[in-house]
DNA sequence: CTGTGTGCAAACTCTTTGCATAAGT
DNA sequence: ACTTATGCAAAGAGTTTGCACACAG
């Protein structure tokens, strides 16, 4: 998902049914005119910041919620307390570096998983999640 | 890891080098004593007040990062803002059954990884975590 | 005895909520 | 105009920490 003019975002906007606000606009500018971004809302208030815009923390955990919501955005766990977003909402998987708290997208076709459990008989997958950790290897050992 | 008597648990605490306090004695037996199980510390504290146990809700969370830290359990994150930990220690995945909160394990060796994305020339993989999220048939669908 | 563990309450972090104001259509 | 979004501050959940007291070795 790539955009770049502002039309794009309205278009956008238009078709999960959010009103085009100037705070919307402006998280929609910033996370959806580069490719795959994982950020934290926190991460996401200060480059707002940064750019000279004043959205509140709070309008920036509500409006990641209904991106999500609309489907524009994914939610990644990889630590406790903290929700990291991604801007690839195609299936994939991630490495986590752990230390650094950097997330990396792995295109699913990089893992292959050629066998699948027995799903308890009442459910459906709705979906799955491959985490692999990393750690910087230490000079040490 | 099973174990019966509270001699088991003597030894198992000489083993990673814990003192062997009430407090600890009763998590390892709660924990221990049947096969894997996943909670998290809130229900962990619940279920030794209804033992009778006066064990604060500190002393878990200190208690499972310290059993944690000697190998004795393993942390897995499947929800924002909520920890569970597992006594099964062995690599291996997890069904997530959404909306109820359980977790179920997946033998590694149900689910075969036949491929695996290049890892960052600097990095070691930690551990890799595989979660199925599942959602109960609904009978509206 | 000596050091480590415990319990409590308070602190902390991340996230959500309520309500008055502001802005979109 | 009418409705929905925003901002703020306060509340909330889950977890961690500091310190005095208690207990294990």
């Amino acid at each position: 998902m790539l955009m770049e003019p502002q039309n794009n975002i309205a278009k956008l906007f238009g078709e999960v049914g959010l009103r085009q606000t100037k705070q919307r606009t402006h998280l929609a500018k910033i996370l959806f005119q580069s490719s795959n971004r994982h950020f934290t809302a926190e991460q996401l208030h200060k480059e707002t910041q940064v750019r000279g815009h004043t959205i509140s923390l709070a309008t920036i955990y509500n409006t990641l919620h209904q991106f999500r919501t609309v489907g524009l955005l994914r939610q990644v766990i990889v630590e406790p307390g903290k929700v990291y977003f991604d801007t690839n909402t195609e299936p994939h998987h991630h490495f986590y570096i752990e230390g650094e708290g950097q997330l990396l997208d792995v295109k699913s076709t990089e893992i292959e998983i050629s066998a699948l459990p027995p799903i308890p008989r009442d459910c459906d997958i709705h979906e799955m999640d491959v985490i692999i950790r990393l750690r910087k290897k230490s000079r040490l050992s």
